[in-house]
RNA sequence: GUCCCAGUAGCUCAGUGGAUUAGAGCGCUUCCCUGCGGAGGAAGAGGCCACAGGUUCGAGUCCUGUCUGGGAUACCA
């Protein structure tokens, strides 16, 4: 990556001029490169004269102007000035930048991808609802950051596992189960309340139809296990339904009861236990978490005997890291942030080292529908299912998906988000994704067209790179050659919504590309430049397409 | 009480310690179709970056405190 590259020249160049006298000895601080807020300053820039100044008791202009001297060539260099009080500003080099159209055609399926996980394994987990009941727009957040990072991964060259943990036994699935139980009597015409803390909402109604439908009046002798079974099952399916709408599929779904069935639970109790990390208390067992560096210690083992959530989460997270990941992102809401600590400190205590471990928080959705905060519960059966949303902002032209991807990437996920269920209607098709893909479309359009004047790809193959010199098909190409690195960043940094900042810049600078550059030239003597337009239309439509692709969108050749 | 996250344009939100000028979308005002898709483009109005200190050559960005909002503080998962 260019970033990369331009550290390690700067660094070399800051070396040579000390070794040559230029520079006095002194340790070099951590060298920042990135891109100037004000682009007439060039593409990248570099504070490292100002913080040298100190260090080397020397003003910042001179030592700058010391390390550039020193500054190695290389192709994509193309100026380097020295700004005050000490900016070493680099502009990349026209026709490098305009060569970099062949690198894109050349790698269609694969620009933008690194190597940051050179193969090593990763996994993400996310969504990891129970199956209670219908998928939330509370889910939909995790669900494509989770789904988005996971790609970020891939992209960055780390083989990448797609993770649902759920528990289909305990307390809330024997509710579940006679839940579902009280909905097929009704349908028998035995009437009988919805137990405490049982589950209301009308989606039992239906998977207790199919069921009659199914057994008829034998429901009558079922138990309630078989309820439970049958709920689990139906409402998996729909789970499962609805993933599938948003575009995310999962590789393995790991069922919590395997923990305990494949004995990692005790395991886990047995060793924590002869760690001394457990003690006995109140007739608990108690994890010593204070003794990891966490504030309070916490119960793992209750007194009736059972198992907190925690112990099949320490467990899990230790089978993750028995399984060989490398590298582990937790997605978890707002609610979950208390817990994890717990979980990892149980997982050192265990003498694993949970490094690799990463835990995603994003904050919880604000619903409001009239002017009103919705407040959602999927026990009281009151919420707004993704679903439903769905199919609320999906039109013939519009994807629902697209949109909502959308909207859950344009934000940090450290951020509380307000939806107006109103308002996502209504603006759906303002959404900024439309933006992109209009781009998308807009560069099939000319491609098509000028296939249709006998102008295919054979045809502008051999177009000229470097007639791409106009000021708007640099700006272009230097958005689009950056996307490595955005991807790089987002990647590193977990932070999927970056794609979608850049997504809006590469549009802009296409239009503005398109408003100043035409293309398809009437005039013959325009044909070279033409061709080399063309070839960087394609290279445009590859990037914006794999940007949207990353992202889980659609990118349309018409709309 | 303690801990976590946030507070930036009318609304929803970006913003990587740097450059006399803080951005986008929506909404609002005014323009631009004799040429490749106007789902576009150009211009404009709209900001004590919650508040107060501090660090720094430099702070929307880092630190401390205050205020406001959301979340968490279980032998529920």
């Amino acid at each position: 990556m260019i970033r990369d590259n331009l550290i390690t020249l700067i660094q070399q160049a800051a070396k040579k001029a000390q070794k040559a006298g230029d520079l006095p000895p002194f340790d070099l601080p951590a060298i920042v490169v990135g891109p100037p807020k004000n682009p007439e300053h060039g593409d990248y820039a570099t504070n490292l004269a100002m913080q040298s100044a100190r260090p080397a008791k020397m003003a910042p202009m001179l030592i700058a102007e010391q390390i550039v001297k020193h500054l190695p060539a290389a192709p994509f260099i193309g100026q380097v000035d020295v700004a005050h009080p000490g900016f070493i500003n680099i502009t990349l080099d026209a026709g490098w930048l305009a060569q970099q159209v062949a690198v894109i055609q050349a790698n269609p399926a694969t620009f933008g991808n690194s190597d940051a996980g050179q193969g090593r394994k990763a996994q993400v987990e996310f969504v990891s609802a129970n199956p209670t009941g219908p998928l939330t727009i509370g889910h939909a957040w995790g669900a494509v950051l989770g789904d988005t990072i996971a790609s970020l991964l891939q992209a960055t060259g780390w083989e990448v596992t797609r993770e649902y943990y759920f528990n289909n036994g305990g307390r809330q699935m024997r509710l579940l189960g006679e839940s579902l139980q009280v909905r097929c009597l009704e349908l028998l015409g035995d009437y009988r309340p919805i137990p405490q803390d049982g589950y209301q909402g009308d989606y039992l109604r239906w998977v207790a139809a199919a069921l009659y439908a199914e057994h008829g009046n034998a429901l009558a002798d079922k138990e309630v296990d078989f309820f439970r079974v049958k709920a689990v099952d139906a409402i998996f399916a729909n789970i499962r339904c609805t993933l599938d709408r948003l575009g995310i599929r999962f590789d393995v779904y790991y069922n919590e009861l395997d923990l305990y069935e494949s004995g990692r639970v005790n395991a886990a109790v047995q060793a924590l236990a002869s760690s001394g990390y457990a003690y006995q208390k109140e007739g608990a067992t108690w994890l010593r978490a204070t003794d990891l560096g966490l504030k309070q210690d916490r119960v793992i083992i209750k007194s009736s005997g059972e198992p907190t959530y925690r112990m099949p989460d320490i467990a899990y997270h230790v089978h993750k890291i028995q399984r060989g990941f490398d590298y582990m992102v937790d997605i978890f809401g707002a609610d979950h942030h208390a817990t994890w600590p717990d979980v990892l400190a149980g997982v050192r205590a265990l003498g694993f080292d949970t490094d690799g471990i990463k835990v995603i928080i994003h904050q919880f959705i604000t619903l409001v529908r009239d002017g009103q905060e919705v407040k959602m519960s999927t026990r009281r059966g009151e919420f707004v299912t993704i679903d439903a949303l769905l199919a609320d902002i999906t039109t013939e032209t519009i994807s629902g998906k697209d949109v909502m991807r959308s909207v859950l990437l344009s934000r940090s996920p450290d951020s509380s988000m307000t939806f107006d269920l109103d308002l996502a209607v209504k603006q759906s098709a303002d959404n900024p994704v439309f933006y992109v893909q209009y781009g998308h479309a807009r560069i099939c359009s000319i491609l098509r067209k000028a296939a249709e004047e006998g102008f295919g790809p054979e045809a502008w193959a051999d177009g000229d790179l470097t007639l791409l010199t106009h000021p708007s098909e640099l700006a272009l190409l230097r958005r689009m050659t950056s996307l490595p690195e955005v991807i790089a960043a987002a990647a590193e940094q977990l932070a999927p919504h970056q794609l979608n900042t850049y997504a809006a810049e590469l549009a802009t600078h296409f239009h503005a590309f398109y408003r100043d550059c035409r293309v398809l030239a009437s005039n013959p003597a325009d044909r070279e430049l033409s061709k080399a337009r063309l070839r960087l239309c394609e290279a445009a439509r590859i990037t914006v397409a794999r940007v949207l692709t990353l992202m889980g969108m659609s990118a349309p050749e018409r709309m």
